[in-house]
DNA sequence: TTCGATGCAAATAGTTTGCATTCTA
DNA sequence: TAGAATGCAAACTATTTGCATCGAA
């Protein structure tokens, strides 16, 4: 499965490092939602070299040939996921805790602003943003 | 109207200063979707020697006292608009265009994700993303 | 053996913070 | 006149970039 990416690359005319590969995997690896650093903390598990910068670099290449979308979930740093693995995001602006929501769950939106404004929503870029439901049972800060 | 945003300053003992009157005319002549540096740019015309971190500190009190809010259109820097003229946006992701959507665009989204999950939805914190009906009819970059 | 990819350091954007000073209440 | 707010410089976080070097095809 791995090598599906990959593959995407070669035929792009983009080279297989081991970089990319290492990054990949560590997508593959994880459920989603990981942070750049995260990643590449994964990454250096095995190969301690591989610079941060590099791994930004990998994840911009992979976005670029539709492998990998990135998420904002709030206030800080991006989350990738691999694209066939992506959903819908709530985030509690309380506990910063991430659930995932169902795909079609805005899809009537979509349509409405569709047809409204000719606008594309591309929703699953941003997150919800919100409270849980345990930050919701539990008096304001 | 820019006294009744002042007196919510006193009612909870907090100082009504030259900076913060400022701040707080300028969100009133914007229609919205300011950066901290457009509000900052309007301030320092007429007080020059008012800084940007003032203008910080000044939107980070109004919204703990419940006078603005702050929306992420983006990968960029938040906009404050005044609670009360609080509405969604979304955002182009091709050019950067910021349109505003009916208040109650989100309202079955908010039900269902409550009913689902508990979790209550915030939805005007981050915009829409997605691409804008000019956009959409021309050929992707 | 060429040119795309990498490592590293430095730049960048947006925002926050520490501290001495100023000014509101 | 006490303590909140400010100005300024410096720190900070997330990310990008320039450039010399390395390595995949």
């Amino acid at each position: 499965m791995i090598d599906e990416g990959l593959a995407r690359l070669r035929e792009r005319g983009l080279r297989v490092t081991t970089a990319r590969r290492a990054v990949l995997a560590a997508l593959l690896d994880a459920d989603g939602h990981l942070r750049a650093e995260d990643l590449a903390a994964v990454v250096q598990d095995r190969h301690p070299d591989i610079h941060l910068s590099t791994v930004y670099r990998a994840l911009e290449t992979f976005e670029e040939v539709g492998l990998v979308t990135h998420v904002h979930l709030g206030h800080g740093p991006s989350t990738y996921h691999l694209s066939d693995q992506l959903h819908h995001h709530a985030v509690c602006e309380s506990c910063g805790a991430v659930i995932e929501l169902p795909d079609d769950v805005l899809d009537a939106v979509a349509t409405r602003v569709r047809a409204e404004f000719g606008f594309e929503v591309d929703a699953r870029h941003f997150a919800l943003a919100g409270r849980c439901s345990v930050c919701v049972s539990r008096p304001r800060r």
